[in-house]
DNA sequence: TATATTGCTTCGTTAGGCTAAGTATAGCTT
DNA sequence: AAGCTATACTTAGCCTAACGAAGCAATATA
């Protein structure tokens, strides 16, 4: 590969495809393994993060889709018995989306598609090439939200802690 | 943010994320513009980059899905004008998938998600930058595909080539 | 009390994906 | 030449995910 900035760009894109590419395969198969689909392992995964109780409004905010298609996915996880549905004592409009034992249990079957694989390779990385892989990633991230399109309104550290990684 | 590897671990895990909710969102809003869905979108970008035509068989094989997927895809892209399929001379099993003007028309309005806004500001970057960056796109792909998964199986330079970007 | 507004669900539709089964062509084997 | 077998696609039928519109119930506000 030739060092000109034009190959550069070029090659970027293609390591990024790569990497959007191996996460979307790798989810469809980690979700199967834990008899869930990707976008319903979404929802689990988001409850937990919220201390295992959250409400459709909120997860349909921080997924990016609409509340219909959150009540669908719901009816789903609840049917698998991974979770219930509590209405709420303080504003009896809102239901809250309980976690259970069951659902736990899937999660930890399969925690998470990005992580699973990521984490494991990560922190086998020698010092300072985890801190320029750092410094890229959130560079890149800072470049794609910019540009006055309004991405990721609820995707903080809140979403993954250090507690629900494997190893 | 503390420098301590645990956090590395947790932040770039949080830009990756970024980086794919960036992408998945922006992807739908472009192919929207351009009266295409996101998946049919990429079926014109491969048959583009491989020239103008191409197989189901090579689509499926490239986009990771089964040839049935690719059948409906075409079929959608060929009501809308944008392809043809026409029989392979050499093998009359083959179907050849070949691009319209209109296809190409569509493809200008729309050439790519990820390319549209990250070749900008890309390119906007100091050399080492753009050096470093791309060196930890690369580890990263090679982290995720690697492991034993097959993902991206034809993935190469010929996707993108320079004369499809913009600028 | 009457009228929004909010939170969620239901309904109907569209898209993308799959597997299984079918059709047509190509390539062997005998 | 006849008869498998493999390849390339399509068809049919199903599932999941997503949406918007419309509905209902509870809260907030006038």
């Amino acid at each position: 590969m030739t060092d000109q900035p034009h190959d550069r760009t070029d090659a970027s894109l293609i390591a990024l495809r790569r990497i959007l590419r191996a996460t979307e395969l790798y989810a469809r198969d980690l979700a199967q393994a834990a008899g869930l689909t990707p976008a319903q392992l979404r929802v689990l995964q988001i409850v937990a993060a919220r201390g295992g109780s959250t409400t459709p409004k909120a997860l349909a905010t921080q997924m990016g889709v609409s509340q219909a298609t959150v009540t669908a996915l719901v009816d789903k996880v609840v049917a698998r018995g991974m979770a219930v549905r509590e209405r709420s004592d303080q504003d009896r409009r809102q239901t809250n989306v309980v976690i259970t034992e069951a659902g736990r249990g899937a999660l930890q079957e399969a925690p998470d598609a990005l992580q699973q694989r990521y984490v494991r390779a990560f922190e086998k990385l020698a010092d300072w090439e985890q801190a320029q892989i750092l410094a890229s990633l959130e560079r890149i991230a800072a470049m794609l939200d910019a540009e006055g399109f309004d991405a990721s309104p609820v995707l903080t550290t809140g979403e993954i802690k250090a507690g629900d990684r494997p190893g």
